[in-house]
Formats: structure tokens, sequence, C-alpha cells
RNA sequence: GGCCCCGUGGUGUAGUGGCCUAACACAUCGCCCUGUCACGGCGAAGAUCACGGGUUCGAAUCCCGUCGGGGUCGCCA
């Protein structure tokens, strides 16, 4: 070995012993006759000393040493003199006192500084990965990672869990996103696609007696990238026997509750998670994944204003739509160009007429003692004091606040005010940076009409159950019938999303032709599912949580590409390999493949 | 595919029509320095202002296009 202990490791209980480092140079100070280096490894940092009077063959040698080059120190470990301890390291009681150092690799000079989280930009993190790997943060965030995965591996195997693989070359099914495809050489012009989730495999684990399975399980979806999506990534994909929808969601919190309290017990959890139905969750938070860090919850408030004279309400009304509104605290104080703002914001959301504002004076105050002269608003000429204060009253204002309002159809306003909600709660800093708020997402419905292809689609995945009660309005009502899936939300982000299963071929063939495949279409895409589920299926269901986002949210970061070792660029490329890249004209030969439209 | 933002020495930024012969910090290179830890001091080198075109007497700065990066809508069973 080149080394025989950790930096970090080395405290004032080790004084005296020799020891034998190998690492990075970090950090090099040099005094003229005394040469400090601090050295890295992935333990973290120990202060090395180079003294010509001890050894001058290693002066020489640490007089040309750079930044990132990799060595080798043999010495004694010292209390450092007096005075010259450093609290802010964990090892600055002691240094060590050089007898050798070896030059293992010269380096070259970084791109970017290694040994400060200065900001840099997003394709260098990419291009040059393993230099940005050194950094500090990104080697505690793949250690977090780590631990969360070994948490996840010991919790689901002491409850009698098995890990099994699932292949990545399977085949492509029709239905939710685009397949990343790879081209069968023993077949030329066919194709296997890698798993957008190992859904299918897992259920027909379930067939084959396998009661509990789970999988840290890499997923593939060739779709457009955001800050919360990866086109490759992973789940943590976990199926169970003879269970129901309150067994996955127990054990998906106990999970969730262990994991966080063992991993980073500075974070906050809400206990026990709470609970919405889709549309309960779309009624006071405008999204199917609320971020529950803080109030402002929406409040419909058309049956206060349905005798008002304007314009938007009274069409409003006569539509059929809603108004409904959010108070932002303490947001009277709002400039002109900030309540533009929230206009543009709601406007880029769809609620066509906008947003209507009402401040209720600049001051903090109770409510009643809040005089007409405060109130400033664009509706103030068609709402008395009297509406506006039973409104405010109705929406737990106060003076000094601000109410939002927006009047459209129930849809659009709940997803413009969703948007301004999380607005108002980011541009005050609402949300406690310590409080994880997990909650579950429950009854979403079943079949979402797709209004381009005139057909339904599922709005979980085809396999979902439907809620027993609603089985008869399958044919009457499609639309109407609630699903046995749900989510798993933190902050704002989806973590994990799950269901109860089909697992009866009659059914499940139901829902294919409901989802427009004739009897042909369904043989051939889904035989193998449809074969299992009528060879002695038990009841089964299961969740998916996203690792990457489960170590995002941990690790206090916004964007995956911090807590991925390898990520890609949001044009789904990878600056560091270059990848994707054109291949060989003999490869694509072998394989039957021409490029159409070469370049 | 749409919309928005960004691209200035190696890195991060300043400069937003003439003060630019492009400023600052860090990094780099050289010299000095025995207690620093974001060491310090002195000095040096380093930028066709992403690329291409245009407007203008004059462009890092304004316009168009291309490329690259980021955010977002669509999309993500």
């Amino acid at each position: 070995m080149f080394k025989n202990i950790k930096c970090n490791s080395l405290s004032a209980s080790n004084v005296d012993s020799s020891v034998l480092l190998a690492g990075w140079v970090h950090r090099r100070r040099d005094h003229g006759q005394l040469i400090f280096i601090d050295l890295r490894d992935d333990s973290g940092l120990v202060q090395i000393v180079v003294d010509p009077d001890k050894s001058p063959e290693s002066y020489k040698l640490a007089s040309d040493i750079r930044n990132e080059w990799v060595i080798q120190i043999s010495g004694i470990v010292k209390i450092r003199p007096e005075g010259t301890r450093n609290t802010q390291l964990q090892t600055g009681d002691i240094e060590i006192e050089t007898t050798e150092l070896k030059i293992l690799n010269e380096a070259t000079t970084p791109p970017f500084p290694v040994n400060d989280n200065s900001e840099i930009d997003d394709y260098l993190k990419l291009r040059f990965r393993p230099i940005y790997l050194r950094r500090q943060k990104m080697a505690s965030n793949l250690k977090l990672r780590h631990k969360i995965v070994k948490f996840i591996r010991d919790f689901l195997s002491a409850k009698e869990f098995l890990e099994i693989e699932t292949p990545l070359l399977i085949k492509s099914t029709p239905e939710g996103a685009r397949d990343y495809l790879v081209p069968s050489r023993v077949y030329p012009g066919s194709f296997f696609a890698l798993p957008q989730s190992p859904q299918q495999l897992k259920q027909i684990l379930m067939v084959a007696g396998i009661e509990k399975y789970f999988q840290i399980a890499r997923c593939f979806r060739d779709e457009d990238l955001r800050a919360d999506r990866q086109p490759e990534f992973t789940q943590l994909d976990l199926e169970m026997s003879f269970v129901e929808q309150e067994d996955i969601l127990n054990l998906t919190e106990e999970l969730i509750t262990e994991l966080v309290n063992s991993i980073d017990p500075s974070k906050k959890l809400i206990t026990p998670f709470p609970r919405f139905t889709y549309e309960d969750a779309m009624e006071k938070y405008g999204t199917d994944k609320p971020d529950l860090r803080y109030g402002i919850e929406l409040i419909n408030v058309t049956e206060i204003l349905e005798n008002v004279e304007f314009d938007i309400i009274t069409k409003t009304i006569k539509d059929n739509g809603v108004i409904k509104g959010i108070v932002a605290p303490k947001c009277g104080t709002y400039t002109r160009r900030q309540l533009d703002n929230l206009q543009d914001i709601a406007r880029t959301q769809g609620a066509v007429a906008g947003v209507m504002t009402i401040v209720l004076g600049s001051d903090e105050c109770e409510l009643e003692k809040l005089k007409p002269e405060d109130i400033k608003s664009p509706l103030s000429k068609h709402l008395s004091f009297e509406i506006i204060k039973k409104l405010a009253k109705e929406m737990n204002a106060k003076g000094g606040d601000l109410i939002l309002l927006i009047a459209d159809n129930n849809e659009k306003t709940n997803n413009a005010l969703g948007i301004l909600r999380q607005h108002i709660a980011s541009a005050n800093n609402l949300a406690d940076g310590n409080l994880l708020a997990m909650a579950f997402i429950t009854d979403f419905p079943l079949l979402d009409w797709d209004e381009t292809n005139k057909r339904w689609t599922s709005s979980h995945h085809p396999f979902t159950a439907p809620k027993y009660q609603d089985l008869e309005l399958l044919d009457s009502n499609p639309g109407k019938v609630m699903s046995e899936a749900y989510d798993l939300v933190c902050n704002n982000y989806e973590l994990g999303s799950g269901s109860i299963r089909i697992h009866q071929r009659k059914l499940q063939e139901k829902i294919l032709s409901i989802l427009g495949y004739n009897q042909d279409e369904i043989v051939d895409r889904f035989g193998h599912l449809l074969e299992s589920l009528e060879s002695g299926a038990p009841p089964h269901g299961g969740i998916a949580p996203g690792i990457d986002r489960i170590v995002m949210v941990l690790a206090g970061e916004d964007n995956l590409r911090e807590v991925i070792a390898f990520p890609k660029t949001q044009n789904s490329s990878d600056p560091l390999f270059g990848s994707p890249s054109e291949i060989d004209p003999v490869q694509l030969e072998e394989l039957g493949l021409t490029i159409k439209n070469q370049k």
C-alpha cells in the first residue's frame, strides 16, 4: 500500500507515531524556509510541514509541487505549536513533520479551483468531471448518496425483501415516454428498448412468487430534461404481493422517516406524512406536488364576489368558472413592478385575464383597523370596502397583506395560483430549509383525455388498478374512474409514485382496449404480461421513489447534476466522453442500419 | 418544437455606443519570505470580448443568424 492511514483520521492521539500518507496537494503555502502542504484524500485534509532542516531532499521536491499533484508523505505526527492550531480543520491540532516526500504524479493546472466552492459554468463541471468531483461538496454528495442507498438496502433486507436484477435489454412497449433503443445484430431491423422502469418485470416477479422485491434500478426515458430530470436516472423500485395501498404507503413512510432520521437528523419531517387526494391537492395548492413547507392555501371566493359588477368576474361566473385567491403575507408593500411581474407569471400560466391584486395597506395591522384609504386595487371601484373586508376575512388576510385573485375555469385558476403561490413563497423566503415536507397524494384519476390524439391515456401507467367501486364507470364515464395510484411528494418535487396493479387478465385487457388497442395489438405488445397474469398472479402493488431526487433534497441541492457522478447536459449529451457520437460504418453494417440525411 | 436568460484572459466577474490601448480578484510564471492555513510582499505573462454577418464615422456594448450552456412550457405510461 502507498499509505497506512487516512488524513482525516489523525488526531492528537497519534502524536509521535510514524505515518505513511498519500493523496492530492490541496494547497501549498511556501514561506521560504518552511513549506506547508494541505494534503487531501477521500477522508479530508491534514497539514504537512516540510522543513529543510529535517529533510533537505523533501524540501527541494516540495518547492516544485503544485496543486493537485499526487504525493506520498512519510512523517511523524506532531502537536502543532501553541497558537498555530486551526479550529476550522478537524485535524487542526496536529500536523505531519515530513521525513520523506515522494511525487507520485504531477498534475496539469486545474481548469477551475478545486479547493474552494466558487461558481463554475455547468459545462465545465461536466467537461472536467473528474476534477469537479474532487471538490469537497461533490465528494460529500456522493458519500451521502452511498449512505442513502446502503440504508435502503439494509432496511428492506431486514424486512425480507429480495434484491433482484432485471435486464436492461427489454422490449419496447407503447405508452409512456420515448424509449432509448438498442439495435439487435442477430435480428437486423429489430430493437431492444432500455427500460423506462422495470414495471412489467417486477410484476412478473410477483407472479413468480417473489413476494417482496426491490432493486436500485437504472431507468431510461428519452424525453427533454429539467433541473430534476435526467434521461437516465435511478429508482428504488419495489413491489409486494398481497398488499393494499395502505401497506405500501405505511412501508414508504417508515422507510423515508427512518432514512432521514438516520442519515441527517438535522432535517425535520412532518409525521405522520399528510395525505391529500389529487383533487384536494389541486384545489388547495394548485398542483399535485405541493410544497407544504408554508401555508398559503387557495381559497374559493366565488360566492362572495358573485354580485360584483366587473367584466372578468361576471363573465367567469356566467361561464361556470371560479374566482379563487391566495394571500401573500406582508406583500402590501409590493411595487408596481413587482405586481406587474405577478401578472406576467399568471398570464404565462394561461389564466387569460391575469391576476387581480388587492393591497390591504402597506403596514401590518389587524384587519379591523384597516381603513378604506389603505386599499389599493384596480378593483376598488367595483368592490365596496365591506366586500373587501369580507373577502379578506374569509381568506384570513391581515393589514399589510396582498390578495391575489384569479377568475377563470377551475383548472386554469388552480394552475396559475399554484405557480403564484410558489413564487410568493420563494420571493419571501417562506420555506424552512431544514424541513422535508413529505406527503402522499392519492386518488388520482385512472385516465386522462388526450385532446390531440383523441384518446384516453393512463395518468399513471396502463397496469394501474382502477378503484374497485369505480369499475362499472369504465364503460359509461372513463374519466370519472379513480385509480389505486399514489405519489410521494416533498417540497414541490415528486419523489416517487406507485400503485396497486391489475392482477387479472380480463381487467388488464379491458383497460388496454379503452386505451385504444385492438386484440391483436394487445397480444403482440402485452402478451407476455397477460399470460403471466392468467397463470396465477397474486394481488400486488408497489412504489418507485427516485433515488436521485431523494439525494437531491437531502443534500439541499436544486439540481440533479450535483448528486449524479456523471450526468448529462440539458441536451442529453456528455461533454466528458463527447457522447453521443457517430459510429464506425462497419458497426452500422453489422446492425443492418443506414443513416438517413447524414450531414 | 415554443418562450426566457447567459457566453469578456485558465476561473469568477466589471464594463451595456466614443472614457477600452478592455478593469478587478483568484489561478499561472519568476523573485523574496521559518508558523501559515483563503499565508504575505514585489514583479511578469496571459483576452482575435463564443462564432458569422449586419447597423454605425465608431460595436465587447445595438440587430440578425449559428453554436454552446442554463431555466421553463410542451413532453416525462
